[in-house]
RNA sequence: GGGGGAUUAGCUCAGUUGGGAGAGCGCUUGCAUGGCAUGCAAGAGGUCAUCGGUUCAAGUCCGUUAUCCUCCA
């Protein structure tokens, strides 16, 4: 290639040209790229380019607007709009349970469009990372289908409408200070009846009529098809904004402008009421706006995605190329392995439920393109770096976490390597019936069994397939796939709309938050809900009832410590709280009507199970305690990862690539111990986030803090960012034991541990459950347990060898008396007979030296064992091949005792429930045999 | 959150309609063999994960618990 460099750090974009003068041609890339910089058809000496991807004639160049140029040039320009610049929200929002992933830009502020708490400002912009995988199977495929993307967005909250949503959409699109577009490359569309949008377009910002296009509401409506299918809630029409690349390609939708100004209730017609407050939210992709600016025709060779994919081809070994074979395998592996590193990055590591599913499905996925293409050992983790440094100018703080977020790839590209190991053994088992069935197709049943008990993704089940010439039932499969959906049962996305939460805070406002200060305080009721429904009052004994008060001691659920218990009094009247959660700004108390009525606009008192609640102060502290202690022994990579703290409890779940060793937990335990010993004081301070942050304290990657924070310190060994409620000194813990270290996903440890009375109490049930075990087995010393119970299950072996050799003794010294009084048949003997004493194994034992000593010989042996009776039939070789069955026999015997049974010819059991009756059975067996020998 | 599956010898795994617990590798011993993954023979090694149920009889059927794998949302 080329050997001149580009001046700075820019990147040479390559596209296919005619052969045409130079001159010509910087006219030609002038016009189609406003911000092209510099470009050659030529090297320096002069001769042609040459390169196998795009052909002997191309053009190299550069422009100034890569994607990071972009992204600024979005955030400013809205900025000098008044709009307030916020960071991007986390990809896998915590506090939003409708969402796996943040979906789009507006996410983080549903609820200023939803008029819920207070507006701090009234529009903003962001550039939002999202992720989607409702397109999966176009990703790789199309030019602009991605999993993870950044959507540029600006937003109203009441403020501006669509006139100025519009013009400066305009502006940044086509003024030559931002994008400086052509304009005769850009179309739009409004809604059907959206005369409004319309005429900004036509007669304001003076776009001609062919330039405009109404569309209906699937196109031009959000969410799509609003007004016929719902849902209910805030909707509104669209306006999106298309660009026609001029190498005549298929026209790109850079932009859409949703003006959020209806409440849909119920079905047509009348059903879209105006909203007091319009909105508006807009998107536009940042990687598709980024192809249109650098003249590319996808969005996978855009600078901040071309090096992974070629980075991507040379971790597989193949050269990347857009139409190349591998292309659109290395494309998908580029996709989805962007979207899993910021993932992990976040804290969400593959594993089996929710957010954690799908990217194990996504890593999986994308290992699988390498596997395919012959890759069989880990590969996806080397890319990381290369993400981290394509990412690193929007999200610096990637890099903190590379190591991380690579060791948990790699552990699960091996873990899956084991999981297809697995399957190929029952995949070849397929093949073999198939074929010697004698036929190529594979049941689809079983395909979707494969895949649904061993992991095996049907494109990997169909390559493999096919490479042996055999097809999948697709149709079988299908049929397989939706009945299993149906069984595991559909869970629905709830949609954006107000609950009764929402209303009562837009009456009243927030809680005011008091747990800090106190566990009781008087309280007047500001709103209940019974059954999903607010309500005046409650009287109904035992009712479930959420109650909302205007201030409370209580703490609700958040930063992973539990919700207080309690209870809520007045004259005659109680709550028992059970459970108390956050609503945005509201304490919802959820408890239970135990006597008298409750009324909006009661005053109660709310008070809080002091004693619970110490014991959560207790079991936090502690987990700040652990947290640094994990730090001081595996490392600073075990970042926490998620907690649960409870009643003097706790869960703590950290990254760490292995088990922790059993030495390293007691050191954990005595590191936290002697924190605890030294009685250190525990401060809260408010600050801003920047200075906690610059005084080292420790935040949870992919948490959403607040630009004040609230830090928690204990001695000068741990400042954390935290809202929980701690102990004022870290002796009042009292002791901290660790119960239990596992796994929870790839790269993920949790660590169970109790503090205060329960860590006391756990102690001493072991102690309680060691002392019975030395009473059962006579050792009162309990350190000579262990050698006590070899003993015994030594004794016990050899006790059951010795008996197995006297039984075996004992029977060959009858057998021969059994034997001499046997009755003759012609040639072949019967023995019916009962025995004393024995079990069902000694039978056997019976059975098999009269054969082998008997020659030809039937026999039914009987017992009793438990007040049933057993019932044993043999027949030797010779007798069997004379048509004589010892399953028969048995059968008819079994029925004089009131049994049942069978078996095989040569050997056969039964039993019953009469013993007084084995006499009889005996006949019966005998007559049986008899017969059939003379028969 | 829900679905499917697995758990059998030290390891890897078979085990049909319920009727006598198996193979390969490894281990021990003996014999053969001057050498590489040597050959032959014998042997040891099992709470069939757990607890309960059905049955005359459960590794096998049903349920519980635990652990692991896996899929769906």
């Amino acid at each position: 290639m080329g050997s001149s460099t580009p001046v700075d750090d820019r990147t040479w974009l390559f596209l296919p040209c005619p052969e045409i003068s130079r001159c010509l041609l910087l006219v030609q890339m002038a016009f189609r790229l406003p911000h092209l910089l510099r470009c050659d058809t030529t090297n320096t000496d002069g001769s042609m380019f040459r390169d196998q991807t795009y052909g002997r004639h191309f053009v190299r160049y550069y422009c100034t607007m890569k994607t990071n140029e972009l992204r600024e040039a979005y955030l400013s320009f809205f900025e000098s709009k008044g709009c307030v610049r916020r960071p991007s929200d986390v990809l896998v929002p915590k506090d939003d349970p409708t969402v796996l992933f943040t979906p789009a830009g507006m996410n983080q502020f549903k609820n200023q469009f939803l008029g819920i708490g207070p507006l701090e400002f009234t529009k903003a912009t962001t550039s939002q990372k999202c992720l989607r995988t409702g397109d999966i199977g176009n990703v790789g495929v199309t030019a602009y289908h991605h999993t993870f993307f950044e959507m540029l967005g600006n937003f109203s909250f009441g403020d501006y409408f669509k006139k100025e949503a519009i013009h400066w959409a305009w502006e940044f699109l086509t003024d030559k200070k931002w994008l400086g577009l052509d304009p005769q490359r850009l179309k739009v569309t409004v809604y059907l009846d959206d005369d409004e949008a319309y005429d900004i377009w036509h007669k304001e910002v003076g776009l001609s009529t062919d330039h405009i296009r109404r569309d209906d509401e699937h196109e031009n409506f959000w969410p799509a098809g609003a007004p016929s299918n719902g849902p209910d809630g805030v909707c509104g029409p669209c306006s999106e904004i298309y660009y026609y690349p001029p190498s005549g390609g298929k026209e790109v939708e850079i932009w859409n402008l949703v003006f959020t100004q209806f409440n849909r209730v119920g079905d047509p017609p009348d059903n879209l009421k105006p909203l007091p407050k319009q909105n508006i939210d807009t998107g536009m992709g940042l990687e598709r706006c980024a192809a249109v600016l650098q003249g590319v025709e996808s969005n996978y060779e855009i600078d901040i995605l071309r090096p992974l994919c070629e980075a991507a081809g040379e971790t597989v070994g193949k050269k990347y190329s857009f139409a190349g074979p591998e292309g659109r395998a290395l494309r998908r592996i580029a996709d989805h392995l962007r979207a899993c590193a910021f993932a992990i990055h976040e804290g969400v590591a593959p594993g089996s439920h929710g957010a954690e599913y799908i990217i194990r499905l996504l890593l999986r996925r994308a290992f699988l393109e390498g596997y395919l293409i012959g890759m069989r050992e880990p590969f996806l983790h080397l890319l990381v770096p290369k993400v981290n440094e394509l990412m690193a100018v929007p999200y610096p703080e990637l890099s903190k976490t590379e190591q991380t977020v690579a060791g948990t790839i790699k552990e699960e590209e091996q873990h899956f390597l084991g999981t297809i190991d697995r399957g190929l053994g029952k995949f070849e088992k397929l093949v073999e019936k198939a074929k010697s069935g004698g036929g190529n197709v594979l049941p689809g049943k079983e395909v979707f069994d494969l895949h649904q008990t061993d992991g095996f993704i049907l494109d990997l089940t169909q390559a493999m397939a096919a490479d042996r010439g055999l097809t999948i039932d697709m149709q079988e499969y299908g049929i397989a796939e939706e009945d299993h959906k149906r069984k595991s049962g559909q869970g629905s996305w709830g949609v954006m709309a107000a609950g009764p939460l929402d209303e009562i805070q837009k009456v009243v406002g927030d809680t005011e938050f008091l747990a800090y200060e106190t566990t009781s305080s008087t309280a007047k009721v500001v709103g209940l809900i019974v059954d999903g429904q607010p309500v005046e009052v409650v009287k109904t004994p035992d009712a479930r009832v959420d109650v909302i008060l205007d201030r409370s001691p209580f703490y609700g659920e958040s930063g992973g410590q539990v919700g207080d218990s309690g209870t809520l009094s007045g004259p005659s009247l109680l709550v028992n709280v059970e459970d108390v959660q956050k609503h945005g700004g509201l304490i919802v108390h959820r408890g239970v009507l135990v006597s008298g009525e409750l009324k909006v606009g009661d005053s109660v008192d709310a008070q809080v199970d002091d004693e619970r609640r110490a014991g959560i102060r207790r079991a936090h502290t502690a987990t700040h305690l652990l947290h640094h202690a994990l730090h001081q022994v595996l490392g600073d990579h075990a970042m926490q990862r998620g907690s649960k703290v409870e009643d003097d409890q706790l869960r703590f779940d950290f990254s760490h690539g292995a088990a922790v060793k059993a030495d390293e937990l007691l050191n954990i335990e005595d590191i936290v111990n002697a924190k605890i010993v030294a009685g250190a004081p525990v401060s809260i301070d408010y600050m801003d986030l920047k200075d906690a942050k610059a005084q080292g304290a420790m935040a949870l990657f992919g948490e959403k803090y607040p630009d004040r924070v609230r830090l928690v310190s204990m001695g000068e060994f741990s400042k954390e960012l935290c809202g929980g409620t701690h102990l004022d000194n870290t002796g009042q813990v009292g002791l901290c034991k660790i119960a239990q270290e596992e796994n929870v996903a790839a790269g993920v440890r949790r660590i169970t541990a109790y503090t205060g009375k329960k860590a006391l109490d756990k102690v001493r049930e072991s102690e309680r459950l060691l002392e019975d075990v030395g009473r059962a087995l006579k050792t009162p010393q309990l350190h000579d347990l262990p050698r006590k119970i070899d003993q015994l299950q030594e004794e016990l072996k050899t006790l059951r060898q010795e008996r197995a050799q006297f039984t075996k003794a004992s029977v060959a010294n009858r057998v021969g008396e059994l034997l001499a009084k046997a009755e003759q048949v012609g040639e072949a003997r019967i023995v019916c007979i009962e025995l004393q004493d024995v079990d069902r194994d000694t039978l056997r034992e019976y059975a098999d030296q009269l054969r082998n000593q008997g020659g030809s010989i039937a026999v039914l042996l009987g017992t009793t064992i438990e007040g049933k009776v057993a019932l044993l039939a043999a027949v030797s070789k010779d007798l069997v091949k004379r048509g004589i069955k010892a399953g028969d026999c048995v059968r008819e015997a079994a029925k004089a005792v009131g049994g049942g049974g069978g078996g095989r010819p040569d050997l056969a059991e039964a039993g019953g429930k009469l013993p007084e009756k084995t006499p009889q059975a005996l006949e019966v067996a005998a007559t049986y045999y008899r017969n059939a020998l003379n028969g």
